[in-house]
DNA sequence: CTGAAAGCGCTTACAG
DNA sequence: CTGAAAGCGCTTACAG
């Protein structure tokens, strides 16, 4: 490996001066520039920068993790965090949890990736005590639906207004039955989710039922947990005539039960998704969806984090709330 | 922070005593290396790793640059070559160059991420060129379906295999006018896609027409670009009984172009995709096509880097060829 | 089985 | 405007 010394040696001229074309300071002379540049260049001399960093402190590298790369959602909002980290000169170590607790936790305190400056997770299961005994001093920022009463910043849309916008559509599109598809198993210490608040206000709101019978719970969050809680949701009873998915690639789960059942979307029941990932455009029913605003979320987590690390964050945390809209598709409205 | 020397000081023993307690190193009595790690407790020390990696010469960091993380195929891949390198204890930096030559080539220079041991490239439009150029002297494993004349590790399923298979199961259900959808313009200095010759070598087998007319240039890979390939086909001339796109994602774009002009999957048009994303699976349609050993691509990639990390590969490039097999959905057989 | 020293390649004060 | 020295936190020979 060529090493700075190796460079001013070749150009006669000291290790800091080489630092200092490299590093692009003012006060060279265009001449000694010229000829430390050669030197370089005959070379092929590229920086450590592991050395630059244990010098400096810092890596440049943040981490991302979240729960699974598998789900269009995630592996879109990680691309646009690759891009904003690429703005503020910052590379990204991916990682992912499969929402699983003790990942998460793992992730949180450092241990996968220590070699970074800061870390944007995206948790499932992680408690509000896990954030709290968190020893890891490096910045983080936390992503998604689940409320901590940690002091990290917390970058999320308002889920409730968004599910309440979605019933509120199906509603206003005549929907009386309006089922509920991947609420986690409740506890005391869990709280229920955002978007399932967001669904019972507004059935609440609305007068129309909001019943246990309507919510089906799922382990997961994937295509296949959509069809088989769609499945379930249809054995169970009395049909509905409008679900309301956590996510999109559970309505794409629950259209492929419904199509099975030779059931007719939207004209026998109207399905909603959340989260407007590509492929739900393209699905042979469209799907009508919440589509949260992806680059602001990835931009606003990146700004918070590099914040930190600069220092120039307040010291409370920050709560960011990107935009989201309705996307209505044929999946509850038919062919306009 | 807190470093090596304050746990020394702490416990009262030398530096390189705990550093032996943190490596795990035998020959330390029990009772030091419980007094050492007492200290560890108290003081909550954390290894420096930049610092490790600095003095190591490497930094258990590899790098994965794929074209585009929006494509469910790069993301699952992703997933899965995290999970294998996390068994060698490497952590994986992500990066993605929209298949564009120039991040390309910037991500094989080294210059986004100078700070991983080797990369893994799946490359799109880099040129053998480029890579002879390459002056980054750290391993580079490629992926994928380009061909290249450089020295360098390649993992790749059989393309011209797999798209003859593809193609074999259209002529043997009885389709006799088979496109192929996504084949990037050709030009001297880039060979063909492999996919689109074994298209050709199968239709020429079978003696079906293989003519340009039955093929749609597109300039990505998306959904998008398969429904507007797809309508650009069926608005040229006669109407073909089948088509082969270059993967899953432009086969569901073509799926929806079919679905919009009225016709009917598999009975008027057969798809065939390649790739196995989940989406296929639950398609409206659920889509037949060609299904890559992912788990094998990542495990056989990160195998191959980290055999060159460690020097006990051979001097001659690897060329590995992981499995793929037909999976058989109703977009080409019909209901079953 | 443990200690003292050197050095990985860089940047940061400090001189001049 | 440039140079010589110290040190980031660790591991690796080398002694003892």
């Amino acid at each position: 490996m060529v090493s700075l010394k190796d460079v001013a040696q070749r150009a006669g001229v000291s290790i800091k001066t080489v630092s200092n074309v490299v590093n692009g300071y003012q006060h060279v002379t265009p001449a000694m520039r010229e000829r430390v540049q050669r030197a370089i260049d005959e070379l092929g001399y590229r920086p450590n920068l592991t050395a630059r960093h244990l010098r400096k402190g810092r890596t440049g590298i943040i981490a991302l993790a979240v729960p699974e790369l598998g789900n269009p959602y995630f592996a879109e909002l990680a691309g646009a965090v690759i891009d904003a980290a690429a703005r503020h000169d910052y590379t990204v170590l991916l990682d992912h949890t499969g929402g699983r607790r003790d990942q998460e936790l793992l992730v949180c305190q450092g241990f996968r990736a220590h070699v970074m400056d800061g870390l944007i997770l995206s948790p499932i299961e992680l408690e509000s005590e896990d954030l709290l005994a968190r020893t890891d001093t490096s910045p983080l920022v936390l992503l998604g639906e689940r409320e901590y009463d940690a002091p990290y910043d917390h970058i999320a849309i308002d889920n409730v207004a968004a599910a309440r916008l979605a019933v509120r559509h199906l509603v206003d599109t005549g929907r009386r039955r309006i089922a509920f598809l991947g609420a986690r198993e409740e506890s005391a210490r869990r709280p229920a989710h955002l978007r399932l608040r967001g669904w019972r206000e507004e059935l609440d709101a609305a007068g129309l039922p909001a019943g246990d019978d309507l919510v089906v719970a799922t382990e997961a969050y994937g295509r296949e947990d959509g069809a088989r809680a769609m499945a379930a949701l249809l054995d169970r009873g009395p049909r509905p005539d409008a679900v309301f998915a956590y996510n999109d690639t559970m309505a794409v789960g629950a259209l492929r039960t419904l199509a099975d059942r030779g059931l007719r979307v939207p004209e026998d029941v109207a399905v909603v998704g959340f989260d407007d990932i590509d492929e739900s455009r393209f699905a042979h029913t469209p799907l009508t969806t919440i589509a949260p605003d992806k680059e602001a979320i990835a931009r606003l987590a990146v700004d918070c984090l590099v914040d930190r690390l600069a220092g120039t964050a307040a010291t409370e945390p920050r709560r960011a709330r990107p935009g989201h809209r309705l996307v209505v598709r044929d999946s509850t409205v038919g062919r306009r």
